[in-house]
DNA sequence: CGTTATGTTGAGTTTATTCAATAACCGTGG
DNA sequence: CCACGGTTATTGAATAAACTCAACATAACG
Protein backbone atom coordinates (compact mmCIF):
# COMPACT_ATOMS: atom_id res chain seq x y z
CA UNK A 1 0.00 0.00 0.00
CA UNK A 2 1.79 2.75 1.42
CA UNK A 3 1.44 5.52 -0.99
CA UNK A 4 4.02 7.67 -2.08
CA UNK A 5 3.98 11.03 -0.68
CA UNK A 6 3.39 13.75 -3.01
CA UNK A 7 5.49 17.37 -2.49
CA UNK A 8 4.33 19.98 -5.28
CA UNK A 9 2.90 23.84 -4.89
CA UNK A 10 5.72 25.63 -3.95
CA UNK A 11 4.54 28.84 -1.58
CA UNK A 12 5.12 32.62 -2.79
CA UNK A 13 8.03 34.07 -0.89
CA UNK A 14 9.67 37.26 -0.13
CA UNK A 15 9.51 40.33 -2.85
CA UNK A 16 13.56 40.42 -3.44
CA UNK A 17 14.36 37.42 -5.51
CA UNK A 18 12.81 33.95 -6.79
CA UNK A 19 14.29 31.17 -4.55
CA UNK A 20 12.63 28.56 -6.43
CA UNK A 21 16.62 27.27 -7.32
CA UNK A 22 16.90 26.08 -3.32
CA UNK A 23 14.41 23.87 -1.58
CA UNK A 24 16.20 26.04 1.67
CA UNK A 25 15.63 29.29 0.35
CA UNK A 26 12.10 27.98 0.11
CA UNK A 27 11.50 27.09 3.19
CA UNK A 28 13.37 30.00 4.61
CA UNK A 29 11.54 32.56 2.30
CA UNK A 30 8.41 31.81 4.34
CA UNK A 31 10.14 33.76 7.12
CA UNK A 32 12.11 36.69 5.70
CA UNK A 33 12.79 38.15 2.55
CA UNK A 34 15.74 37.04 0.60
CA UNK A 35 18.13 39.14 -1.84
CA UNK A 36 18.97 37.45 -5.30
CA UNK A 37 23.10 37.23 -4.08
CA UNK A 38 21.58 35.11 -0.70
CA UNK A 39 19.23 32.87 -2.98
CA UNK A 40 22.21 32.05 -5.19
CA UNK A 41 24.45 31.23 -1.99
CA UNK A 42 21.81 28.81 -1.04
CA UNK A 43 21.21 27.29 -4.42
CA UNK A 44 25.37 26.62 -4.30
CA UNK A 45 24.30 24.33 -1.23
CA UNK A 46 21.61 22.17 -3.33
CA UNK A 47 24.05 21.87 -6.34
CA UNK A 48 24.68 17.95 -6.00
CA UNK A 49 21.31 16.54 -5.43
CA UNK A 50 21.29 12.63 -4.98
CA UNK A 51 18.70 10.26 -5.22
CA UNK A 52 17.95 7.57 -2.61
CA UNK A 53 15.77 4.97 -2.59
CA UNK A 54 13.37 4.10 -0.15
CA UNK A 55 14.68 2.54 3.05
CA UNK A 56 18.23 3.91 2.01
CA UNK A 57 20.57 5.14 4.82
CA UNK A 58 22.17 8.28 4.08
CA UNK A 59 23.98 8.41 7.54
CA UNK A 60 24.62 5.83 9.64
CA UNK A 61 24.97 6.28 13.51
CA UNK A 62 28.75 7.24 15.14
CA UNK A 63 29.65 7.14 11.44
CA UNK A 64 32.23 9.99 10.80
CA UNK A 65 31.28 12.80 8.76
CA UNK A 66 31.18 17.04 8.24
CA UNK A 67 28.55 16.89 5.96
CA UNK A 68 24.83 18.28 5.84
CA UNK A 69 21.99 17.78 3.48
CA UNK A 70 19.20 19.88 2.24
CA UNK A 71 15.86 17.25 1.77
CA UNK A 72 14.65 18.30 -1.76
CA UNK A 73 11.72 15.50 -2.10
CA UNK A 74 10.63 13.06 -0.23
CA UNK A 75 10.49 11.67 3.83
CA UNK A 76 13.58 10.64 5.72
CA UNK A 77 13.02 9.65 9.32
CA UNK A 78 16.46 9.93 11.67
CA UNK A 79 16.33 7.66 15.03
CA UNK A 80 19.12 5.78 17.25
CA UNK A 81 18.76 2.99 18.31
CA UNK A 82 19.01 1.91 22.07
CA UNK A 83 20.76 -1.45 23.96
CA UNK A 84 18.49 -4.62 22.92
CA UNK A 85 17.24 -3.47 19.42
CA UNK A 86 14.80 -0.60 20.55
CA UNK A 87 14.50 2.08 18.21
CA UNK A 88 13.24 6.07 18.85
CA UNK A 89 12.39 7.70 15.84
CA UNK A 90 13.52 11.57 16.62
CA UNK A 91 11.90 13.33 14.10
CA UNK A 92 10.29 12.80 10.18
CA UNK A 93 11.92 15.37 7.51
CA UNK A 94 10.10 16.92 4.82
CA UNK A 95 11.58 18.81 2.17
CA UNK A 96 13.33 22.30 2.95
CA UNK A 97 14.52 20.40 5.83
CA UNK A 98 18.24 20.64 6.35
CA UNK A 99 19.55 17.61 7.80
CA UNK A 100 22.46 16.20 10.27
CA UNK A 101 22.87 19.68 12.07
CA UNK A 102 24.82 17.28 14.38
CA UNK A 103 27.29 17.74 12.07
CA UNK A 104 28.15 21.13 13.33
CA UNK A 105 29.23 19.60 17.04
CA UNK A 106 30.20 16.23 16.68
CA UNK A 107 32.80 14.26 14.71
CA UNK A 108 30.40 11.35 14.52
CA UNK A 109 26.70 11.07 14.11
CA UNK A 110 24.62 10.51 17.03
CA UNK A 111 21.81 9.03 14.55
CA UNK A 112 20.92 7.64 11.81
CA UNK A 113 18.90 9.18 8.87
CA UNK A 114 17.31 6.82 6.31
CA UNK A 115 14.60 7.29 3.31
CA UNK A 116 10.75 6.65 4.38
CA UNK A 117 10.49 7.35 0.87
CA UNK A 118 12.16 7.94 -2.65
CA UNK A 119 14.00 10.98 -1.64
CA UNK A 120 16.10 13.82 -3.34
CA UNK A 121 18.76 15.39 -1.10
CA UNK A 122 21.53 17.41 -1.13
CA UNK A 123 24.94 17.26 0.44
CA UNK A 124 27.15 20.18 1.43
CA UNK A 125 30.01 20.03 3.63
CA UNK A 126 29.72 22.21 6.90
CA UNK A 127 32.77 24.63 5.85
CA UNK A 128 29.48 25.39 3.61
CA UNK A 129 27.85 26.52 6.10
CA UNK A 130 31.04 28.75 7.80
CA UNK A 131 31.65 30.64 4.83
CA UNK A 132 28.34 31.75 4.95
CA UNK A 133 28.71 32.91 8.58
CA UNK A 134 31.30 35.21 7.19
CA UNK A 135 29.44 36.16 3.67
CA UNK A 136 25.58 36.09 4.77
CA UNK A 137 25.27 36.72 8.54
CA UNK A 138 21.79 37.65 7.87
CA UNK A 139 20.98 33.91 6.46
CA UNK A 140 22.85 32.40 8.88
CA UNK A 141 21.45 34.18 11.63
CA UNK A 142 17.93 32.94 10.21
CA UNK A 143 19.12 29.52 9.79
CA UNK A 144 20.14 29.25 13.91
CA UNK A 145 16.54 30.72 14.06
CA UNK A 146 14.82 27.29 11.79
CA UNK A 147 17.21 25.34 14.19
CA UNK A 148 15.12 26.58 16.75
CA UNK A 149 11.98 25.60 15.26
CA UNK A 150 13.30 22.50 15.25
CA UNK A 151 14.68 22.65 18.51
CA UNK A 152 10.65 24.12 19.87
CA UNK A 153 9.46 20.86 17.83
CA UNK A 154 11.25 17.95 19.81
CA UNK A 155 11.12 20.14 22.95
CA UNK A 156 7.11 19.73 22.10
CA UNK A 157 7.63 16.11 21.68
CA UNK A 158 9.63 15.29 25.16
CA UNK A 159 6.98 16.81 26.84
CA UNK A 160 4.55 14.86 25.06
CA UNK A 161 6.15 11.50 25.88
CA UNK A 162 6.99 13.06 29.58
CA UNK A 163 3.60 13.08 29.99
CA UNK A 164 0.68 12.54 27.65
CA UNK A 165 -0.83 9.59 26.94
CA UNK A 166 -0.88 6.90 24.53
CA UNK A 167 -3.84 8.12 22.45
CA UNK A 168 -2.73 11.52 22.98
CA UNK A 169 0.82 10.94 21.79
CA UNK A 170 -0.50 9.13 18.55
CA UNK A 171 -3.20 11.65 18.55
CA UNK A 172 -0.04 14.53 18.33
CA UNK A 173 1.64 12.36 15.55
CA UNK A 174 -1.24 12.53 13.17
CA UNK A 175 -1.65 16.18 13.89
CA UNK A 176 1.96 16.68 12.88
CA UNK A 177 2.35 14.87 10.18
CA UNK A 178 -0.68 16.40 8.32
CA UNK A 179 0.97 19.86 9.41
CA UNK A 180 4.21 18.97 7.67
CA UNK A 181 2.32 17.37 4.56
CA UNK A 182 0.54 20.62 4.46
CA UNK A 183 3.57 22.86 4.61
CA UNK A 184 5.01 21.23 1.84
CA UNK A 185 1.70 20.41 -0.10
CA UNK A 186 -1.20 23.35 0.30
CA UNK A 187 -3.79 20.82 -1.78
CA UNK A 188 -4.03 18.63 2.15
CA UNK A 189 -6.82 19.63 4.13
CA UNK A 190 -7.98 16.71 6.71
CA UNK A 191 -7.02 13.49 4.86
CA UNK A 192 -3.72 12.30 3.64
CA UNK A 193 -1.37 9.23 3.36
CA UNK A 194 0.40 8.33 6.44
CA UNK A 195 2.97 6.72 4.74
CA UNK A 196 4.22 4.72 8.15
CA UNK A 197 3.51 1.66 9.74
CA UNK A 198 2.38 1.10 13.28
CA UNK A 199 5.76 -0.49 14.27
CA UNK A 200 6.97 2.99 13.31
CA UNK A 201 4.05 5.29 14.88
CA UNK A 202 5.38 3.23 18.07
CA UNK A 203 9.13 4.33 17.43
CA UNK A 204 8.02 7.18 17.26
CA UNK A 205 5.45 7.69 20.15
CA UNK A 206 7.32 5.35 22.53
CA UNK A 207 4.89 2.59 22.39
CA UNK A 208 4.56 -0.95 20.82
CA UNK A 209 2.66 -1.38 17.32
CA UNK A 210 0.20 -2.96 18.68
CA UNK A 211 -0.77 -0.60 21.61
CA UNK A 212 -0.72 2.53 18.28
CA UNK A 213 -3.05 0.21 16.68
CA UNK A 214 -5.76 -0.31 19.90
CA UNK A 215 -5.01 3.61 19.95
CA UNK A 216 -5.77 4.34 16.70
CA UNK A 217 -9.27 1.83 16.94
CA UNK A 218 -9.73 4.11 19.94
CA UNK A 219 -9.21 7.51 17.99
CA UNK A 220 -11.78 5.81 15.51
CA UNK A 221 -14.52 4.91 17.44
CA UNK A 222 -14.65 8.00 19.22
CA UNK A 223 -14.98 9.79 15.77
CA UNK A 224 -11.62 11.72 16.00
CA UNK A 225 -9.94 10.36 12.44
CA UNK A 226 -11.01 7.82 10.15
CA UNK A 227 -8.68 5.38 8.21
CA UNK A 228 -8.84 4.08 4.76
CA UNK A 229 -6.68 2.07 2.63
CA UNK A 230 -3.33 3.84 4.83
CA UNK A 231 -5.14 7.33 4.69
CA UNK A 232 -6.03 8.99 7.64
CA UNK A 233 -8.86 11.80 8.10
CA UNK A 234 -8.78 14.30 10.93
CA UNK A 235 -12.33 14.23 11.79
CA UNK A 236 -12.54 16.38 14.61
CA UNK A 237 -9.64 18.55 14.62
CA UNK A 238 -10.25 20.60 17.87
CA UNK A 239 -11.05 17.72 19.62
CA UNK A 240 -7.65 15.43 18.45
CA UNK A 241 -5.94 18.87 18.85
CA UNK A 242 -7.29 18.90 22.39
CA UNK A 243 -6.11 14.78 23.79
CA UNK A 244 -3.08 16.05 21.59
CA UNK A 245 -1.99 18.85 23.94
CA UNK A 246 -1.49 20.13 20.59
CA UNK A 247 0.13 24.00 20.67
CA UNK A 248 0.34 25.34 16.96
CA UNK A 249 3.43 27.90 17.14
CA UNK A 250 3.38 29.26 13.68
CA UNK A 251 1.57 32.36 14.65
CA UNK A 252 4.02 33.49 17.51
CA UNK A 253 6.85 32.96 14.80
CA UNK A 254 9.24 36.15 14.82
CA UNK A 255 12.81 36.92 13.32
CA UNK A 256 12.60 40.29 13.11
CA UNK A 257 16.23 40.54 15.05
CA UNK A 258 17.97 39.50 11.87
CA UNK A 259 20.47 41.70 10.84
CA UNK A 260 20.17 43.38 7.49
CA UNK A 261 21.32 41.59 4.00
CA UNK A 262 25.09 42.82 3.33
CA UNK B 1 18.01 20.31 53.24
CA UNK B 2 18.61 21.38 49.46
CA UNK B 3 22.65 22.21 50.26
CA UNK B 4 23.48 24.73 48.10
CA UNK B 5 25.23 23.61 44.67
CA UNK B 6 28.50 25.38 44.40
CA UNK B 7 30.29 26.69 41.33
CA UNK B 8 33.99 28.02 41.27
CA UNK B 9 37.10 26.94 39.43
CA UNK B 10 37.43 28.26 36.03
CA UNK B 11 38.96 25.84 33.88
CA UNK B 12 42.01 27.06 31.78
CA UNK B 13 40.86 28.50 28.41
CA UNK B 14 42.39 28.76 25.04
CA UNK B 15 45.92 30.76 24.64
CA UNK B 16 44.41 33.77 22.67
CA UNK B 17 42.79 35.88 25.48
CA UNK B 18 41.65 35.28 28.93
CA UNK B 19 37.67 34.95 29.13
CA UNK B 20 36.89 35.09 32.68
CA UNK B 21 35.19 38.39 32.60
CA UNK B 22 32.16 36.27 30.46
CA UNK B 23 30.66 33.24 31.80
CA UNK B 24 29.64 32.40 28.09
CA UNK B 25 32.98 32.82 27.00
CA UNK B 26 34.30 30.22 29.59
CA UNK B 27 32.00 27.73 28.00
CA UNK B 28 32.70 28.18 24.55
CA UNK B 29 36.87 28.83 25.46
CA UNK B 30 36.41 25.10 26.21
CA UNK B 31 35.67 24.19 22.71
CA UNK B 32 37.13 26.97 20.93
CA UNK B 33 40.52 29.78 21.24
CA UNK B 34 38.96 32.96 21.65
CA UNK B 35 40.68 36.30 20.59
CA UNK B 36 40.23 39.49 22.78
CA UNK B 37 37.84 41.04 20.76
CA UNK B 38 36.07 38.13 20.96
CA UNK B 39 36.36 38.19 24.70
CA UNK B 40 35.01 41.52 25.02
CA UNK B 41 32.15 41.29 22.71
CA UNK B 42 31.16 38.41 24.86
CA UNK B 43 31.88 40.42 28.00
CA UNK B 44 29.56 42.71 26.86
CA UNK B 45 26.58 40.31 26.51
CA UNK B 46 26.63 39.96 30.54
CA UNK B 47 27.06 43.62 31.57
CA UNK B 48 24.15 43.90 33.38
CA UNK B 49 24.12 41.07 36.05
CA UNK B 50 20.62 40.28 38.02
CA UNK B 51 20.68 38.23 41.04
CA UNK B 52 17.08 35.77 41.02
CA UNK B 53 16.29 34.38 44.40
CA UNK B 54 15.59 30.70 44.79
CA UNK B 55 11.99 29.65 43.18
CA UNK B 56 12.08 33.12 41.09
CA UNK B 57 10.47 33.20 38.19
CA UNK B 58 12.76 34.95 34.75
CA UNK B 59 10.31 33.80 32.47
CA UNK B 60 7.06 32.74 32.15
CA UNK B 61 5.49 30.59 29.18
CA UNK B 62 3.48 32.52 26.66
CA UNK B 63 4.95 35.93 28.60
CA UNK B 64 6.01 38.28 25.61
CA UNK B 65 10.32 38.81 25.61
CA UNK B 66 13.17 39.51 22.92
CA UNK B 67 15.71 38.60 25.80
CA UNK B 68 17.93 35.82 26.12
CA UNK B 69 20.09 35.28 29.71
CA UNK B 70 23.65 34.13 30.56
CA UNK B 71 23.80 32.23 33.74
CA UNK B 72 26.52 33.04 35.65
CA UNK B 73 25.77 31.39 39.00
CA UNK B 74 23.63 29.00 40.14
CA UNK B 75 20.89 26.78 38.68
CA UNK B 76 17.68 26.91 36.84
CA UNK B 77 15.40 24.76 35.05
CA UNK B 78 13.00 25.34 32.38
CA UNK B 79 9.51 23.50 32.17
CA UNK B 80 6.19 23.60 30.42
CA UNK B 81 2.88 22.80 31.93
CA UNK B 82 0.57 20.58 30.58
CA UNK B 83 -3.27 20.92 30.33
CA UNK B 84 -3.96 19.67 33.79
CA UNK B 85 -0.97 21.12 36.30
CA UNK B 86 1.36 18.69 34.77
CA UNK B 87 4.79 19.81 34.53
CA UNK B 88 7.69 18.66 32.09
CA UNK B 89 10.75 19.61 32.98
CA UNK B 90 13.03 20.11 29.79
CA UNK B 91 16.20 21.15 31.22
CA UNK B 92 18.39 22.13 33.99
CA UNK B 93 20.88 25.26 33.21
CA UNK B 94 24.06 25.61 35.01
CA UNK B 95 26.71 28.56 34.97
CA UNK B 96 27.83 29.25 31.47
CA UNK B 97 24.84 28.18 29.14
CA UNK B 98 22.66 30.60 27.60
CA UNK B 99 19.34 30.08 28.19
CA UNK B 100 15.93 31.66 26.62
CA UNK B 101 16.94 30.45 22.57
CA UNK B 102 13.41 30.14 22.04
CA UNK B 103 13.54 34.30 22.07
CA UNK B 104 15.42 33.79 18.11
CA UNK B 105 12.28 31.97 16.63
CA UNK B 106 9.16 33.29 18.72
CA UNK B 107 7.68 36.23 20.07
CA UNK B 108 6.21 34.74 22.84
CA UNK B 109 7.93 32.01 25.57
CA UNK B 110 6.60 28.33 25.06
CA UNK B 111 8.38 27.45 28.11
CA UNK B 112 8.93 28.87 31.78
CA UNK B 113 12.53 29.05 33.92
CA UNK B 114 12.59 29.25 37.15
CA UNK B 115 15.65 29.45 40.05
CA UNK B 116 16.13 26.59 41.34
CA UNK B 117 19.16 28.15 43.71
CA UNK B 118 20.17 31.50 44.26
CA UNK B 119 21.59 32.65 41.05
CA UNK B 120 22.64 35.39 38.72
CA UNK B 121 22.08 35.57 34.84
CA UNK B 122 22.64 38.44 32.59
CA UNK B 123 19.58 39.45 30.34
CA UNK B 124 21.19 40.89 27.23
CA UNK B 125 18.16 41.57 24.00
CA UNK B 126 18.48 39.43 20.62
CA UNK B 127 19.49 42.24 18.54
CA UNK B 128 22.87 41.71 20.37
CA UNK B 129 23.07 38.13 18.51
CA UNK B 130 22.86 40.07 15.34
CA UNK B 131 25.20 42.17 16.01
CA UNK B 132 27.43 39.47 17.04
CA UNK B 133 26.19 37.75 13.46
CA UNK B 134 27.53 40.33 11.74
CA UNK B 135 30.64 41.45 13.58
CA UNK B 136 31.94 38.27 15.36
CA UNK B 137 30.96 35.42 12.78
CA UNK B 138 33.17 33.00 14.22
CA UNK B 139 31.51 33.61 17.54
CA UNK B 140 28.40 33.43 16.36
CA UNK B 141 29.24 29.89 14.31
CA UNK B 142 30.61 28.56 17.50
CA UNK B 143 27.16 29.96 19.65
CA UNK B 144 25.32 27.44 16.96
CA UNK B 145 27.54 24.79 17.48
CA UNK B 146 27.15 24.86 21.26
CA UNK B 147 23.47 25.06 20.51
CA UNK B 148 23.59 21.97 18.64
CA UNK B 149 25.00 20.26 21.99
CA UNK B 150 21.89 21.26 23.74
CA UNK B 151 20.14 20.09 20.91
CA UNK B 152 21.79 16.60 21.06
CA UNK B 153 21.56 17.03 25.01
CA UNK B 154 17.40 17.12 24.41
CA UNK B 155 17.73 14.61 21.72
CA UNK B 156 19.21 12.08 23.95
CA UNK B 157 16.62 12.48 27.03
CA UNK B 158 13.93 11.67 24.37
CA UNK B 159 15.59 8.65 23.34
CA UNK B 160 15.25 7.81 27.01
CA UNK B 161 11.61 8.72 27.69
CA UNK B 162 10.84 6.94 24.73
CA UNK B 163 12.17 3.67 25.40
CA UNK B 164 13.93 3.60 28.33
CA UNK B 165 12.87 2.12 31.93
CA UNK B 166 11.93 4.40 34.78
CA UNK B 167 15.14 3.01 36.59
CA UNK B 168 17.33 3.74 33.88
CA UNK B 169 16.01 7.36 33.19
CA UNK B 170 16.26 7.84 36.90
CA UNK B 171 20.02 7.06 36.62
CA UNK B 172 20.83 8.91 33.42
CA UNK B 173 19.19 11.96 35.17
CA UNK B 174 21.74 11.57 38.01
CA UNK B 175 24.63 11.02 35.69
CA UNK B 176 23.32 14.10 33.87
CA UNK B 177 23.71 15.75 36.81
CA UNK B 178 26.34 15.05 38.04
CA UNK B 179 28.58 15.46 34.88
CA UNK B 180 27.22 18.64 34.32
CA UNK B 181 28.07 19.56 38.03
CA UNK B 182 31.74 18.44 37.39
CA UNK B 183 31.89 20.39 33.98
CA UNK B 184 31.30 23.52 36.69
CA UNK B 185 33.30 22.56 39.46
CA UNK B 186 36.13 19.97 38.95
CA UNK B 187 36.33 19.14 42.90
CA UNK B 188 33.20 16.64 42.49
CA UNK B 189 33.89 13.36 41.58
CA UNK B 190 31.45 11.03 42.46
CA UNK B 191 29.30 12.40 45.00
CA UNK B 192 27.06 15.52 44.80
CA UNK B 193 24.12 17.55 46.02
CA UNK B 194 21.36 16.56 43.96
CA UNK B 195 19.53 19.79 44.94
CA UNK B 196 16.05 18.19 43.33
CA UNK B 197 13.20 17.15 45.45
CA UNK B 198 12.08 13.31 44.13
CA UNK B 199 9.10 15.58 42.54
CA UNK B 200 11.23 17.60 40.54
CA UNK B 201 13.20 14.47 39.50
CA UNK B 202 9.50 12.91 38.46
CA UNK B 203 8.79 15.76 36.30
CA UNK B 204 12.52 15.61 33.96
CA UNK B 205 11.66 12.23 33.82
CA UNK B 206 8.02 11.76 33.03
CA UNK B 207 7.61 9.74 36.10
CA UNK B 208 5.58 10.01 39.81
CA UNK B 209 7.43 11.01 42.62
CA UNK B 210 6.43 8.01 44.20
CA UNK B 211 7.92 6.09 41.46
CA UNK B 212 10.98 8.24 41.41
CA UNK B 213 11.39 7.08 45.12
CA UNK B 214 11.17 3.38 44.37
CA UNK B 215 13.51 3.35 41.38
CA UNK B 216 16.39 5.35 44.00
CA UNK B 217 15.70 3.02 47.02
CA UNK B 218 15.65 0.58 44.31
CA UNK B 219 19.19 1.71 42.58
CA UNK B 220 20.46 2.29 46.09
CA UNK B 221 19.73 -1.87 47.15
CA UNK B 222 21.40 -2.94 44.33
CA UNK B 223 24.46 -0.50 45.44
CA UNK B 224 24.49 1.23 42.22
CA UNK B 225 24.23 4.71 44.32
CA UNK B 226 24.15 5.59 47.81
CA UNK B 227 22.53 8.48 49.57
CA UNK B 228 22.59 10.70 52.69
CA UNK B 229 22.06 13.68 54.20
CA UNK B 230 20.32 14.77 50.07
CA UNK B 231 23.89 13.79 49.01
CA UNK B 232 24.12 11.55 46.04
CA UNK B 233 27.15 8.68 45.32
CA UNK B 234 27.15 6.72 42.16
CA UNK B 235 28.92 3.47 44.11
CA UNK B 236 28.86 1.53 40.53
CA UNK B 237 29.29 4.19 37.33
CA UNK B 238 30.10 1.58 34.75
CA UNK B 239 26.75 -0.22 36.44
CA UNK B 240 25.04 2.90 36.43
CA UNK B 241 25.88 3.99 33.03
CA UNK B 242 24.23 1.09 31.96
CA UNK B 243 21.16 0.71 33.19
CA UNK B 244 20.75 4.36 32.17
CA UNK B 245 22.03 3.65 28.51
CA UNK B 246 24.69 6.51 29.33
CA UNK B 247 26.54 8.00 26.21
CA UNK B 248 29.22 10.33 26.68
CA UNK B 249 30.04 12.52 23.88
CA UNK B 250 32.38 15.04 24.93
CA UNK B 251 35.27 13.07 23.25
CA UNK B 252 33.80 13.64 19.81
CA UNK B 253 33.06 16.45 19.82
CA UNK B 254 34.55 18.27 16.96
CA UNK B 255 34.08 22.39 16.09
CA UNK B 256 36.90 22.44 13.37
CA UNK B 257 34.40 24.06 10.35
CA UNK B 258 34.29 27.55 12.32
CA UNK B 259 35.46 30.74 10.17
CA UNK B 260 38.56 32.19 11.49
CA UNK B 261 38.23 35.43 13.96
CA UNK B 262 37.97 38.55 11.53
C1' DC C 1 0.39 -17.58 -6.20
C1' DG C 2 2.98 -18.10 -2.48
C1' DT C 3 5.89 -15.25 0.75
C1' DT C 4 6.66 -11.61 3.66
C1' DA C 5 5.40 -7.54 6.00
C1' DT C 6 1.81 -5.27 8.29
C1' DG C 7 -2.45 -4.94 10.77
C1' DT C 8 -5.88 -6.73 14.25
C1' DT C 9 -7.56 -8.82 18.35
C1' DG C 10 -7.65 -11.40 22.86
C1' DA C 11 -5.64 -12.98 27.27
C1' DG C 12 -2.39 -12.57 30.75
C1' DT C 13 1.55 -9.97 32.76
C1' DT C 14 4.43 -6.17 33.93
C1' DT C 15 5.13 -1.49 34.91
C1' DA C 16 3.89 2.60 36.72
C1' DT C 17 0.13 5.28 38.85
C1' DT C 18 -3.13 6.61 42.38
C1' DC C 19 -4.56 6.96 46.89
C1' DA C 20 -3.50 7.07 51.52
C1' DA C 21 -1.03 7.07 55.70
C1' DT C 22 3.14 8.02 58.19
C1' DA C 23 7.87 9.72 58.91
C1' DA C 24 11.62 12.91 58.30
C1' DC C 25 13.19 17.30 57.36
C1' DC C 26 13.20 22.54 56.82
C1' DG C 27 12.74 27.10 57.89
C1' DT C 28 10.58 30.38 60.84
C1' DG C 29 9.14 32.76 64.76
C1' DG C 30 8.88 32.67 69.63
C1' DC D 1 17.07 26.66 71.67
C1' DC D 2 12.68 24.62 70.66
C1' DA D 3 7.96 24.18 68.85
C1' DC D 4 5.31 24.31 64.87
C1' DG D 5 3.53 24.19 60.05
C1' DG D 6 4.60 23.08 55.59
C1' DT D 7 7.18 20.52 52.39
C1' DT D 8 9.47 16.36 51.15
C1' DA D 9 10.33 11.42 51.60
C1' DT D 10 8.80 6.70 52.35
C1' DT D 11 5.93 2.71 52.18
C1' DG D 12 1.79 -0.32 51.27
C1' DA D 13 -2.34 -1.64 48.74
C1' DA D 14 -5.34 -1.18 44.93
C1' DT D 15 -5.86 0.38 40.21
C1' DA D 16 -4.84 1.62 35.59
C1' DA D 17 -1.92 1.80 31.59
C1' DA D 18 0.87 -0.29 28.52
C1' DC D 19 3.42 -4.45 27.21
C1' DT D 20 4.12 -9.34 25.83
C1' DC D 21 2.78 -13.28 23.68
C1' DA D 22 0.19 -15.51 20.41
C1' DA D 23 -2.96 -16.29 16.84
C1' DC D 24 -4.96 -14.93 12.81
C1' DA D 25 -6.25 -11.60 8.93
C1' DT D 26 -5.06 -8.66 5.33
C1' DA D 27 -2.29 -6.34 2.16
C1' DA D 28 1.96 -5.76 -0.55
C1' DC D 29 5.25 -7.76 -3.70
C1' DG D 30 7.97 -10.43 -6.48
Amino acid sequence: MRETLSFALRRPVGKFADPSDSCFADRLGRFVDLTTAECEALARLEERPRQLRRGAVLLRANDKGTELFVLRRGVLMSFVLLDYGSRQILRFHFPGDMLGWTALAYRTSPETLVALTEAEVCPFDRSALSTLAVEHPRLFAATLALNQMERQALTDRLAGLGRTSARGRVAALLIEIRDRLRQANSAITDTFPLGLTQEEIGDATGLTSVHVNRMLRQLEDEMLIARENGRVTLVDETALAHVANYIDRSHTIDLNWLPPSR
